[in-house]
Order: C-alpha cells, then structure tokens, then sequence
DNA sequence: TTTTAGCACTCTAATACCGAGAGTGCTAAG
DNA sequence: CTTAGCACTCTCGGTATTAGAGTGCTAAAA
C-alpha cells in the first residue's frame, strides 16, 4: 500500500457518502448534493476540492467533465475494506430469515433452495449456494435393488449424509434377495472406507461384488471431483437493473450464472484464496475477466474438514456491500449450525 | 372457424414467406423484398395487395404507415397449424442429439439436464424440463440409516425409481440393527403400496413403526403434489434477444422461468388441455397475461400412465416454430425411449 | 493555511428541425 | 386480375439550439 492511503477523516466520510449516495441512486453524486443532504459543516466548494484530490488517488472518476463524481472499483474496495466495518445484518432481518429455515422442512436440498432466495432478496442480487461436498468421502452404506429384469437401481449413502443414486444393467438376473445378500455383505466391507481403499478391498472379492464395488469407488470419486448442485436465485435483479440495458457485461454476469462449470472454477478460486469469512471481489480484481462490472460476495459454510460447500451473491459493482456481506455472512453462519446439528459429531 | 379462413394459395404463401422472414430477419418485411428474395412470378403490387387483404384478416400488422408487415399472433398461430406441417428435425441434428444422450450416464438427472440444454441450443430459446413424475407413486423401499445419535437418515425409493431422502431425529437412540430390522419388516409391510394404503396399514403397527410410516406416507403425498425438479437452460438466449433491450415483457418470460410454482401452474394448464403431441401457446392466447410477447413450445414425456414429465421451450413470439416444435417432438420422444429401457414394464 | 464565494467553462440531455429513404395505398391503364 | 406510377406518410440519422447541472479555478475571507 502507498502512503497516499491515509486520507484524512473529512476525504473518507465524503469518499463513504459518494459510495452510499452513488448505490442508491445510481446517478453520479455532485458536491452540492452532498452538502445538502448530509450537513458537513463545509461548502460544496470544499468538497469539491476533497472529491478532485480523491479522483486523483483513483478512489473516485468523473463519466464527464460536468458531471457528478463515481465510485471507482478501488473506491467500492476501500469502502468495503476500512469505511464500513463489520456491518450485521439488522435483527428483525435475522429473525424472519431463521424463520424461515426452520418452516421448511429438515432437508438439505431445501435448505440450499431456501437460501439462494433469501440471498437474492435482501441483496438484491443474484445468488449462488453449492452443495457442501466433503473433503473426502467416505461410505456408509449400499442398497441394491432390483426393479426390472437385470436393472438395478444401487443407493450409496456417504458418511456426510450424502445420497447418490446410479442405475446398473446386470449380465444376468438375480433376485432381490440375493441382492439384499451383496449390498449386506459390502456394507460390512467396505464401511468408512474412501474410494481408493475400496477399489484395494475389492481385488479379493468375487466378480460380482468387484464389480459392485468398482461403480460405488468410481460415483464416489465423481462426488469428489465434480461436486454437487449448484442452486441459483434472483437473476431478475441483475436484468433489471437500470444500467442493465445498454451493457453488455451483464450477459457476461448471466453467463457465469448458467456455465456450471465457469462458476465451479471460480468460486473455488476465490475461496482457496482467502482463509474464512466473506471473501468480497470487486470488478474481477484483474483475474476474472467474466467479472468486469460486477461483484461476488463469498463465503464458505459448512462444518469445517468435513464438509463444506459455497455460497454468495453476484450483482453489479454498485451494489449495497453491506447488505451483500452481512446476509453473505449469516446465512452462511446459519447454514453452517443447521448443517452442524445434522452432520456434526 | 370463420369462412374467410380459406385464403388463395398465393394468400398462404405469402404468409409463410413473411413469417419465415420476419423470423430471420427481426425486422418488417416489405413487398418488394417478397418478390426479389422469392420470385412468385408477380410484381410487388401484388404482394402488396395481398398483404393488405391479410391485414384486414388479421394476419398482419403493420409498425406504421410505411414499414414492412409483421406477423400478428393470429398469423403465427396460422403458421403453424396450418402452414407449417410435421416437420421433422434434420437427421443430422437427431444423430448428434442422440450421440449425446448416450454419452453420458444411466442418471435420470443428467439425462433432463443434457434435454435442457439440448432443446435450448436448438431453438435459439430458454428451455425447461421437469422431471417425470407417477400419476401415483407406490412403495417400493425404504432403508433406515443411523448417522449420529438419535439422528436417522430415511431413504425412501418409489416404484417408479425415485429416490427421495429425509432426516428424523428419534426420541431415542437406536442401533444400526435395530433399525436395519425395522425398514425389512416395513419392506414387507408396505411393498406396492400408495400413501393411503401405508396410513392405513400402519394403524396395527407399534408405534416406532407407525410414526415412520407416517414420515413415509408424507414424503409420497408431497411427491404426488408439488413435483420434482425443474431443469432451466438457455436464459440468455432470451436476454441476448434484439427486441430484448427495450421490452419489459422479457423480464416476464424470466419471472415464469425462475419462479418454479407459476412456471409449474402453467405447463400442468397446458399440458391438461391438448392431448399427447406437442402443444403451441402463441403469446399468452388470452389466459396467461405472464405470457404475453413470448410463445411456449411444450409437450409431455415418459411411460403414459407410470410417470410423465414436461418438457418445453420459452422464447419470443418470433422464433422459429419450425426448429423448435422438431425439436421439442424428437427429445420428447428421446427421452420416453429412454426412460422406458429403465422403468417400463 | 484553509475555506469559500463567484464565475467562466464544459458537457449532457432534451427538443426541434430537416432531408433522405423506404414502403405503402391508390388510381388508372394494361 | 395485374401492374406501373405516383403521391403520401412515417422513420431514422444528422445537425442546431438551448437549458441546466456541475466542475475548476481564482481571488478574497477566515
């Protein structure tokens, strides 16, 4: 950081008002209407001098010569890292959220559903929430059961609760009850093993139950590689948005929200990268060209070194940062305790 | 029908031309465009005549005095129920949609989501599918599994293949075995049995017993009622759209794709009143105001009286019908094929 | 040294206007 | 019934003009 950081306390509150003014109005924010809403005991003629000096330290740009000042992305950064403190998300909010997660009913899937949507309301934002995806699975228990002829639906349930489903056509027909015998036999076998292990334990085992075993090593290695559902909400906020029109960069926005894969990578990114907490990204921050003009408010959940997954809000630079981060941060709080009484030992 | 449906050969042509070119084009087709693309053998004048005659019908329209003519939702509605034919989709294309069905793995899941994004790439359109569900889903089997404490996971497979899972917390701890013993005897009990039959078959049981066929019961009548998934791709094939940037009805079409209860309520409307075969909803025809400016190309899936699905497409009164009912007939058919290898009897 | 009043300057956004071009509708002739 | 011809209408792009908003600067005041 260069020294030129240390902006008096008078430069931060106008740069933390043209940020606030700038989001809520979306229309560049004059001197004047500074001095008018929020009295500062100075003159527009002050502030324009602060605003002109914090132009210079790019904090702040002009669209034209006569126009109001904008927030530029190191503007919103500064803003969101040392003007805006640990903002939490107002009380009455907080309780009509966990209300709402202790209506549905006990179930994961719905959980993450549930999320997605109340991200996307109180942001006004579109919204990403993955499945928690263990660090390294391990299995529980197998079902094999018989629905037709030689097809066979097998279950593997994993030792973080988590259900797979695969359907398999034998060579040949057996019954349910010998079925009943294999899956009973494996779950005996391969109890609290990880994939590799399994394919270890399965060299000894008879054709039939190798075989059994090499489906459940391989779906249990796509659970670790590809990870699960990715559950999306309120792209309506983002078309809707009044600058929406005439740029091009929100398409950019829907297509990081519809390319599963595109948004896998970067979430990942972004939180390998920072250690806990709402992980904030501004403009794409240089990496991530999919992300110019827009933001991403992450954060992980989850019970750590178990299982976790990602979750966060997507919208355009100017969006409320604190509305972002604080919702960002209790839902993943909350979602991490739900998870917690569940899984959690 | 009224009597001035019977329109002249040349009157027909003439409509299928200005649809087919509107529909590549985006922009109002004039009369002497008609007769130097598609030389009739008349002059403009003509055409023009005609055209006049079809906008008295209400075929046409005009933006204004001295533009080209467009289509009215009448005229498309004509298009395709009378214009247009069975066309089927080029062989090609089916072979390529084919190759990748089978690419990828027995999973019903992947299978609707590779169908999305399929009908979504072909038609230039959104596209959605919702998973099959049975008329009236039986039992099939259920497996109790002890996670921690007195916390249970229930998994629940219907006869139909659908897996469902659901997490109890007893008022008791209870063992593996103990359990293991209670989901074979239900296993027994319950086998081919619909949500009713299990409520009434549990009143002789002891009370662990009756409480999870209680559970039971609930989770199938909430598979009848609400429905599985909903696939969606190819939203910005909608919001990348020319006549998107102005219109307010684009974010119409979002709101239907993203609010999963509407978008359910108006393929069931849909799907109940056709028959089998793909059904056309050109711009709302008077009862879905939501659908106003956009069309829906739909149709049903799966193993008549077992499980059924929909499947469809969402796009811009002008897209092609042509692209979008082949293709939305032949995935339709794909899928039933599919499906029945895995689950007819 | 900092603040501020005042003013010149710049740029946008709205409005009106103009002319070219496209396309129709009509009429009268083929 | 068709078509050539022409008047008429409306859009679209470009230009001019104006009002207003907001800045930057300078010089005076605190």
């Amino acid at each position: 950081m260069d020294v030129a950081n240390e902006l008096t306390t008078r430069q931060r509150t106008i740069l933390g008002l043209v940020v606030r003014e700038y989001v809520a109005t979306a229309a560049p924010v004059s001197s004047r209407s500074i001095t008018e809403q929020y009295g500062l005991g100075v003159s527009s003629a002050t502030v324009r001098n602060e605003m002109a000096y914090l132009e210079e330290l790019g904090y702040l740009t002009h669209p034209h010569t006569s126009a109001g000042r904008v927030p530029t992305e190191k503007g919103y950064r500064y803003f969101v890292q040392r003007l805006m403190g640990e903002v939490e998300l107002p009380l009455a909010e907080q309780r009509m959220i966990r209300h709402q997660f202790y209506q549905v009913s006990l179930d994961l899937e719905q959980w993450m559903r549930l999320a997605a949507t109340v991200l996307a309301r109180t942001a006004h934002t579109a919204a990403v929430v993955t499945s928690p995806r263990p660090d390294h699975c391990r299995f529980k228990h197998v079902e094999l059961i018989s629905t037709r002829g030689a097809v066979v639906l097998l279950i593997l349930v994993l030792e973080e609760g988590l259900v797979k489903q695969q359907i398999l056509t034998l060579t040949e027909v057996r019954s349910q009850e010998a079925l009943s015998q294999v899956s009973n036999w494996l779950n005996d076998a391969f109890r609290g093993l990880t994939a590799d292990e399994i394919i270890a334990e399965s060299r000894t085992l008879p054709a039939f139950e190798q075989e059994v075993g090499r489906i459940i090593a391989e779906t249990m290695r796509r659970v670790d590689r590809q990870g699960g559902e990715v559950y999306r909400d309120g792209l309506l906020n983002v078309v809707g948005q009044p600058e929406s029109t005439a740029s091009e960069s929100f398409q950019q926005v829907l297509r990081v929200l519809e390319e599963r894969a595109l948004l896998e990578t970067i979430l990942s990114d972004v939180l390998s990268f920072g250690g806990n907490g709402v992980q904030v990204v501004i403009g794409g921050e240089g990496h991530w060209d999919e992300l110019s003009e827009c933001s991403l408010v992450l954060a992980r959940y989850g019970v750590n070194g178990e299982a976790t997954g990602a979750l966060g809000v997507l919208g355009p630079t100017r969006m409320s940062y604190e509305r972002a981060i604080s919702v960002v941060r209790y839902v993943s709080r909350l979602l991490s305790d739900l998870l917690f009484t569940l899984y959690g030992r």
